[in-house]
DNA sequence: TGCCCTTATGCGCATTAACGCAAATGAAGA
DNA sequence: TCTTCATTTGCGTTAATGCGCATAAGGGCA
């Protein structure tokens, strides 16, 4: 079990939250493509994956010259509902943000 | 509404965190019981608790000499979803480590 | 007013973490 | 092997954050 504050550190960060949204669709999503998606430097989204792995949020496999993400699917459930909850309020941002 | 990072970035500090947990019993506590309970200085205390009051976790009230700290009541649901499910979380961390 | 308890804040220091750049690594294809 | 694309990593810089210390501010009480 990764420490409730590293977790939180992990998910208090804009692009690296920004890049679960996206992983959230369960497919698996490459470094180059994130990147571009989000607007970051190869090499801080590189590290912002990193971080991500490292707190067992997800998971990396390397196909050919790629690096494909995902999200972890045998995350532990206590962990998985902070995950969730914390997207559903991302999500609330972000519908005021667009409604406004 | 807070940003979602920034109510992250909150909840992702030791002391503040188990400052939450003490608060989870509902009741009010003031800034030299908290410092006391958890071993922080009393100036870290009340920059702490003014962080978490910052992001709408807390509200205050002062009481004489006291401010009387307590989670905030009227949290918008998609908020307190995410403060459960962190609170269980830390619930779960630390039992496993109470019984290693 | 003077004293004491509680809390907040200004300030400087140390640590952490993000960033950009450049170089190294891994893999495919000519 | 050489080139190219994708990704990682080392490094120096900079910004953010936590901390302690000292001081100010708020409030009760003699």
């Amino acid at each position: 079990m990764t420490e409730p504050v590293a977790l939180l550190s992990a998910l208090a960060e804009p692009t690296r939250l920004a890049a679960l949204r996206l992983l959230r669709d369960g497919g698996e999503h490459c470094v180059c493509e994130l990147m571009r998606t989000l607007g970051a430097s190869q090499s801080r989204m590189s590290r912002h994956m990193a971080v991500l792995k490292a707190v067992g949020l997800v998971t990396d496999r390397r196909d050919a010259q790629w690096v494909r993400y995902r999200l972890r699917a045998d995350m532990p459930p206590s962990m998985s509902a902070v995950v969730q909850a914390v997207l559903a309020l991302s999500d609330t941002a972000e519908n005021l943000r667009s409604a406004a």
